[in-house]
DNA sequence: GGCCGGGATGCAATCGTTGTCACAGAGAGG
DNA sequence: CCTCTCTGTGACAACGATTGCATCCCGGCC
């Protein structure tokens, strides 16, 4: 029934691809792209003036604008990126570097970003790094050579962004700051995310609340962990350190220090302070047979669909992701447009959504 | 409780960003960025000797060649990625277009076409249209503008490719085949995979299955459709023409026309071709309260996290869909390195994964 | 009629890197 | 001792678009 697709090599269907005879007016005769000095020959006119006609700025005559306007189209004139951003020393595309392409968070922060950038006739350069500080800094020297005038990241370590300003290059931190470098950043409220969600749990009853949260440094996550502690403070209840577990990226014993918590921490609630964790939480709960919210109550940070899709559905701090994407795009085209302007970090308000993974604890 | 992130302007921090007195090494005094000539200056040759030493071919005794390095890396020496483009007539940067980031689908296949360029020592150049020709031509020019030496694409329409094979520029269709022109292509068997599904369908006893899928021209559309009624033909059941509902990209009725088909077609079972129409599909029959798989069975094509995390999980025709962005990369090279190489078209085999949405239909 | 002003165009330099070519020196062989 | 190689290096010309400056032409005005 079911065929591994990795075995086979796949059908192959080989047919050899043949040149046209008839040469397509868009590559001049030796085969060569062509250029403008090919369009300017063709309407007899200097570069210069070609240029000028093509590109919209400087005098040109009706008449002979018009004529390269035609002769460009004919031709099929596509100008060459390369030369342009070479004689201005910049270019239109905007680096934009994300931890993992995978996770929806990360793909919807970056459509959001397109979406203001196409809006105003730039690119998106998107690079994954896997959370991988050395791979984040090759994507940051990529965009030094390619002279884009900014880059949106969700940064992983203190090198990359610094290269940047190094070299001059905008950066605009997302999700998360952590330059040591002044530089514009959008973030979310995480702490009082963080706190609200918490809170919702005390409010139901739960006294403990295990908090899974990736071990970094990142302000996002450090946020989420002082949120979680200061509703403790606020509700007068006393946090057992035993309850917060620390959990590597790509740590391949995530589930089972998951499954420790449980065991040994006599939670009666989780927090996952991600969605890639309260995946990881949800699988064990159900493998475990632990039903929500029944038995343990379960809330997450930041809403992605299958969260709603779930019985029951998960509560959870929404981040407005694709906002915070075109937050960045925004904050980095007023930099490129003036580079001196104040340095604005943008934090956005998250919000709670009770679906029905929470209820007050059993034993209540 | 909650609050709507869209209202607030978000808190703004701002600080004026101030230049550090200290002008760091990794730019020229003029503020400029450090270029070959810089680094040949600082290490005593001609920039000719240095583009050799950095670049690694041509003869340099090593010595000198020490030197070089030292001073580049002094310098925090960056090459100027589109002077390199301008002289050498083509970049490192491949293009991918696909249709849609915020699908998952999408979102994988880049990431296998990263994994692979990245290992390749190429960069990835990701543009979203939203299924529009228009965009995808954009991006297409865009393409060529940069001279990307090739492109890997979802095609909408014909026009993109046609014009990036005129320009000379590799194309490799992926997830359905659209050109006109001979183009590499890496492909699922749709046909098979659709036939897998609809026969299991069949075997359980299913005499009217309900058909959702794309109105477009997709080859892979089209073959799902194609297997849909192979399987019918092959176990010698008529297709009701009234069971196949074909919604457009971003239509705004898809769930209407679902809720038609359930009220007027009397299927026992739905087949739906893709994720998103998979996810529409059972949102209705979650609305409906229909009880999945005792009142109506469903199957989807392209399996995604979620499918497997609902309850009942839904039976799926998997693609491997990272590895079809990996070989699309490969094709792709290999092309880059040899233009004049045969057509290819890959085609990979997908697998039936029976989860518990599927079950003999009630009346029996 | 000569001069002036400004509209319209072309010339040439430039961006930073690569690659071709010529050339300088050193060692070897006649 | 003088060529003849061969190694290693530098000068220079591209690549294609942009742009400051010079130029040219025309009408109008004194």
């Amino acid at each position: 029934m079911a065929r591994d697709p990795r075995e086979g090599p796949g059908v192959t269907v080989g047919a050899v691809s043949t040149d046209g005879a008839a040469a397509p007016a868009h590559v001049s005769p030796g085969g060569r792209p062509v250029t403008l000095a090919d369009v300017a020959r063709a309407a007899g006119t200097s570069a210069s003036t070609a240029s000028r006609a093509l590109s919209g700025r400087g005098y040109v005559s009706p008449p002979v604008r018009d004529r390269l306007l035609a002769a460009a189209e004919r031709l099929g004139y596509v100008p060459n990126a390369s030369a342009r951003t070479l004689k201005q020393r910049t270019s239109r595309v905007v680096g934009v570097v994300v931890s993992d392409l995978g996770n929806q968070f990360y793909a919807l922060l970056a459509s959001g970003v397109e979406q203001v950038l196409r809006g105003a006739g730039y690119q998106m350069l998107l690079l994954g790094d896997n959370s991988e500080s050395a791979e984040e800094l090759a994507a940051a020297r990529t965009f030094v050579a390619m002279r884009a005038p900014g880059v949106i990241m969700t940064p992983v370590g203190r090198e990359a962004t610094a290269l940047l300003s190094r070299q001059g290059v905008a950066v605009v931190e997302v999700d998360r700051r952590l330059a040591d470098v002044p530089c514009d950043a959008v973030v979310t409220d995480n702490e009082r995310g963080a706190e609200e969600a918490t809170a919702h749990l005390l409010a139901e009853g739960h006294r403990r609340i295990g908090l899974l949260v990736v071990d970094t440094d990142w302000t996002s996550d450090l946020g989420r962990l002082q949120g979680y502690r200061a509703a403790h403070a606020e509700a007068g209840v006393a946090v057992d350190e035993q309850l917060i577990v620390r959990i590597g990226f790509h740590a391949p014993d995530a589930e089972e220090r998951i499954d420790a918590l449980l065991d040994h921490g006599a939670p009666t609630a989780l927090f996952a302070a991600n969605n890639l964790l309260a995946e990881q939480a949800w699988n064990v709960l159900r493998r475990r047979g632990i039903e929500l919210p029944g038995e343990l109550s379960l809330v997450a940070f930041d809403d992605v669909p299958w969260m709603a899709m779930v019985e029951p559905g998960i509560t959870v701090v929404r981040q407005p992701t694709v906002e915070i994407g075109r937050r960045a795009a925004r904050l980095l085209l007023r930099r490129a447009d003036d580079p001196s302007c104040p340095t604005v970090v943008d934090c956005l308000e998250p919000m709670l959504i009770v679906r029905g993974s929470t209820a007050p604890p059993a034993s209540l």
